[in-house]
DNA sequence: AGCTTGTATTACCGTATAAGCATATTGTAA
DNA sequence: TTACAATATGCTTATACGGTAATACAAGCT
């Protein structure tokens, strides 16, 4: 379960960071492309729509911000998801908006 | 546990959103002070040591968000947490960044 | 009413970042 | 080597965002 523990002044920037790693949208469909495995630039390319340049972008910063992982295949780049917890994040984040449009529905129900 | 469900597309820009409220590291430190309860802008004010403007505009952001509930006390205003997720979040993040510094601590022992 | 404290808003500035396009790099095969 | 496919990188532009300062608003007090 969650600890609750109050963040350190420096930890407080690293968090923001990821966060702000997190909070762009083609980086979560890339992300949710990878959610079923390992792709090559080109499969995420297809399957998102964007511009290859793009999605090399993207794939760099998850990249460093180590939530992805890169191996060569000859000619191909795969990625692949190396850390689980972003799904888990999306997830509180999902039941968060859930709840959240819930009781907004319930305040237009009353009045 | 985490449902790892795929999001829809429409719903990534809704997560991302969310993200890029918790992206903030002053925001990040207003919900810290507020982790231990309810605080009215000036006493935030005196824990950042941010501007009353700068907190009162994190604290509509945080509200807009549903993050964060407002009451007035009088001549004050008072704001509390009001999605406890967030501090969830922030612990799957902060785990996160422990493994990550670890296994890059053993990759420089290992060389 | 006027005064004071607390809070919110507005307008501006500087910075950061994402997308697009062109180009460079890498790797493979002939 | 050349040619080609896959991927990465620079560069430019447009947009968005945070901080500051000045100001406006709200609520209590005399």
């Amino acid at each position: 379960m969650a600890q609750h523990r109050k963040i350190s002044e420096e930890t407080v920037y690293l968090v923001a960071e990821r966060f702000k790693i997190m909070s762009d949208p083609m980086r979560l469909m890339i992300l949710n492309c990878l959610q079923e495995g390992p792709l090559s630039v080109m499969e995420i390319v297809s399957k998102t729509s964007a511009s290859q340049p793009n999605v090399s972008k993207h794939l760099k910063i998850l990249q460093g911000a180590g939530l992805v992982s890169r191996r060569r295949s000859g000619n191909l780049a795969i990625y692949q998801i190396s850390d689980d917890s972003i799904f888990t994040m999306c997830d509180l984040v999902c039941n968060s908006l859930e709840r959240r449009l819930k009781t907004q529905a319930e305040v237009f129900s009353v009045a």
